[in-house]
RNA sequence: GUGGGUAUAGUUCAGCGGUUAGAGCGUCAGAUUGUGGCUCUGAAUGUCGUGGGUUCGAUUCCCACUACCCACCCCA
């Protein structure tokens, strides 16, 4: 118990965190060229506030949320998505202020849901999420899609499918729900029991429901997307068009309902192909209603969530090498005693000039160094032994040639750049 | 929350109701007393997940617990 992390969380291991920064790099990078900025909100936050932002009949308040009492009383909750809190920081901070839209961006932000851990799934898991706040226009979701898009692309994932969808506005959204229900009374009998208790607080994630035999019923269910109003089809309408400008490819997918309570209009989701099936890594869309709801002005938002692990985990199953470890650009093997502590401020100094250096501090033999200094992938070994130390040089091997020079020790760091 | 599977060396996995539990990979060392990757030789490392039961005897069979994996649910 002791020496074993709690259930649904990982370590991140040296041979690993190479990946990790590889997909920080070019999340960073995409935000950058997109005139996102980054954010960064606490692990905690008032339970109050998921309770009102995400929604109290969704099942991530219902029964996931690590929830507890501070030592003051207070619950507090670890957040289990990104979205509230940047909310929550917009409207502290009064970013609302600032120049319109406001387009935000959090890493390696650590969510929690107390689930049962599977594949992609965990108890911890880090998320990578862009916001923008202030813009209703349907570009804006599309720009966002495309950033997430491009950004898997790049990473050399393969089998993405994007699937959009329009779930309305407050508007529209309930005349739906009427003819939505009027459908699904008749039918009611044969849903399955969680399908029931949704019939009445959100009967559209019914739609959603993998039961087969609650998908046998939906069969013929009137689609939201025929019940839009006419401002919710011009902005579902602009979005295709968008995207189509940009050339993403995406399908109509009208179960793609999502489980928060604060979406309106687009949600959509990036699809991958794994040995166990589909798997989301990607999901979000529009929250017009959001800042509001927590009793902020009239401000409308979008952004989406990605999952870090799934991320890393889709490119480790479809093959996609992690970059060279590469630690050392030279290593210094030292050969007995009194070549130690010239061996150990050859590399201090290396280290200084901007070298990537390392040496052996056991002693051991010439071999077990070379040996060592090949795992590090070391492109240069520099020898200093007792006829080096008389001359005051080393003696510096290409790894890659096998060809020895001797080098004065002061011009080291020059000899291999 | 529901259902299925697994748990043996650092790791991937064999194995068997009976003396001293094995292999590949990895680690370390030697062959080469100052030179890496390949090869060969050798060495170290196990409360056989935890607790109970059956038995003359359990790592092996049974039960519980815990963890991990997988599916449902849900989602990133």
């Amino acid at each position: 118990m002791l020496t074993q992390a709690p259930k649904g969380t990982k370590d991140v291991l040296p041979t690993e965190s190479g990946r990790w920064q590889r997909i920080e790099t070019a999340m960073r990078e995409a935000c950058a060229r997109a005139g996102y900025r980054e954010v960064r909100t606490p692990v905690f936050e008032h339970t109050e506030l998921f309770l009102r932002g995400v929604g109290d009949t969704t099942d991530i308040v219902q029964k996931e949320m690590y929830t507890f009492r501070d030592k003051g009383d207070r619950s507090v909750t670890l957040k289990p998505e990104g979205t509230a809190g940047v909310v929550r920081m917009v409207l502290e901070q009064k970013l609302y202020a600032e120049a319109m839209p406001l387009k935000l961006y959090y890493l390696n932000c650590p969510n929690f849901r107390y689930e049962k851990p599977q594949n992609g799934r965990l108890r911890e898991f880090h998320q990578f999420g862009i916001e923008a706040f202030g813009a209703p226009e349907a570009t804006v979701d599309a720009e966002q899609i495309a950033l997430a898009w491009r950004l898997l692309e790049g990473l050399g994932i393969q089998n993405l499918t994007l699937h959009i969808n329009s779930i309305g506005c407050p508007a529209c959204r309930p005349v739906y729900h009427e003819k939505l229900k009027a459908f699904l009374g008749a039918r009611l009998g044969k849903l399955c029991g969680t399908c029931k208790e949704r019939f009445e607080r959100n009967p559209m994630r019914i739609l959603d429901c993998k039961n087969p035999e609650c998908q046998q019923e939906i069969q013929g269910a009137p689609s939201i997307l025929d019940c839009l109003c006419e401002g919710c089809q011009t902005h579902f309408g602009k979005l295709q068009a968008a995207l189509a400008a940009m050339g993403i490819p995406f399908s109509l997918d009208p179960s793609i309902v999502r489980g928060l309570d604060y979406y309106t209009k687009t949600v959509f989701e990036i699809i991958t192909e794994t040995p166990n099936g589909p798997l989301t890594i990607c999901g979000g869309g529009r929250y017009d209603g959001l800042v509001e709801q927590l009793g902020g002005p009239s401000l409308p938002g979008v952004g989406f969530g990605m999952g870090m692990e799934r991320v890393l985990m889709v490119m480790k199953s479809q093959g996609i090498a992690p970059p060279e470890p590469n630690l050392v650009d030279v290593f210094v093997c030292t050969l007995g005693e009194a070549a130690l502590l010239p061996g150990l401020g050859l590399v201090h100094q290396l280290r200084q000039a901007g070298v990537r250096a390392d040496s052996d501090h056991m002693a051991r033999s010439l071999k077990a160094q070379f040996k060592y200094a090949d795992k590090c992938g070391a492109k240069y070994v520099a020898v200093l032994g007792e006829d080096e130390l008389k001359d005051g040089v080393v003696t510096l091997r290409n790894m890659l040639t096998r060809e020895e020079r001797k080098i004065p020790l002061a011009e080291v760091a020059k000899a291999i750049s």
